[in-house]
DNA sequence: GGCCAGGCTAGCA
DNA sequence: TGCTAGCATGGC
């Protein structure tokens, strides 16, 4: 049986408009097109490239494929993605009882009151996204993303708008680095990129493969992989596998919005960082989400 | 023009 | 173990 819709329950505390303000924070970003009432998302599922628009029910949300007919199968893994894209099976309520108290939190909480932890399902673009942002400013990591993505990365026109999903493991396994110097990655980046896209194809290294390790043994998975350090580790946990415990402890950005958020003049050392992780203990993840959102102002 | 960006690796002590 | 140069480029 086949449909061009469905719905997904949602518990509360979820506020969609939140969640679209962050996905329309750049203008580059190329993943999705974040309206004012609805995202589009091109859905790669196994090849086929179905355009979803997300939208808001009473209840929570209705994904409608406005040219397809989609499968019961199919159904289920967009519905996977969009629970994972969205945070939605996460207990936020939780994190929030536990902010009551904070005075950092507490205000941050209530601004953005119902933004979920919006992430990277896929783990090849999520692992790909962390690498292009080391060391580099966002803005220009959006550009290389964008390059990236309209040089190799499957795309569909619906009505006059072109719509792109992330280029899979096995184009960019045979590429050689010297083909992404072009669009001005360094390297080094183009070297990680397509190491971790060549793990991926020869089956060493998938998405189930690490979910079903406990979380040290994942983070360990992670650190073995050419690129990927402590705070790459962290942030693939964090937006691609919903761990509320992920702790980028040495993000610039945390940094800067502890920083900002405390008043302070000179820089947090290590350790009070590390102070902060643990009285967020629990819920780390969510903690740096929401500090990084407050760094964007009014998006 | 110097310094920092949502860092990491390799090489060295 | 712990420290640092080098990576590439944009933006303030």
């Amino acid at each position: 049986m086949s449909r061009s819709s469905f719905e997904i329950h949602v518990t509360a505390p979820f506020d969609f408009q939140q969640c679209l303000q962050f996905l329309r924070r750049s203008n580059d970003e190329v993943m999705h097109v974040a309206r004012e009432t609805s995202v589009s998302k091109l859905f790669d599922v196994d090849g086929r490239l179905l355009l979803g628009d997300i939208m808001e029910t009473s209840h929570g949300l209705v994904i409608v494929f406005p040219k397809d007919d989609i499968t019961s199968a199919e159904q289920a893994q967009v519905e996977r993605y969009v629970r994972d894209w969205f945070d939605l099976d996460q207990d936020v309520a939780a994190f929030v009882r536990m902010v009551e108290t904070d005075e950092l939190l507490r205000p941050l909480v209530r601004e953005y009151e119902g933004l979920r932890l919006i992430g990277f399902p896929d783990l090849f673009e999520a692992l790909t996204w962390a690498v292009i942002g080391q060391q580099i400013t966002l803005s220009f990591a959006y550009t290389l993303k964008r390059r990236f993505v309209e040089q190799y990365g499957p795309s569909r026109e619906v009505d006059g708008v072109t719509y792109w999903a992330f280029p899979n493991p096995e184009t960019i396994a045979l590429l050689d680095p010297s083909e992404l110097r072009p669009l001005q990655f360094s390297t080094r980046k183009a070297e990680y990129i397509i190491g971790i896209a060549q793990e991926m194809t020869d089956g060493r290294l998938s998405k189930q493969q690490l979910r079903s390790e406990p979380p040290d043994m994942m983070h360990e998975r992670l650190l073995s992989l050419r690129g990927v350090g402590e705070w790459t580790a962290a942030y693939v946990r964090m937006k691609c596998f919903q761990d509320p415990t992920a702790f980028p402890a040495a993000d610039a950005g945390l940094h800067q919005a502890l920083k900002h958020h405390l008043g302070r003049g000179d820089k947090l050392t290590a350790d009070e960082v590390r102070l902060y992780g643990e009285r967020f203990s629990g819920w780390e993840a969510y903690a740096t989400f929401y500090l990084w959102r407050s760094l964007y102002g009014d998006v």
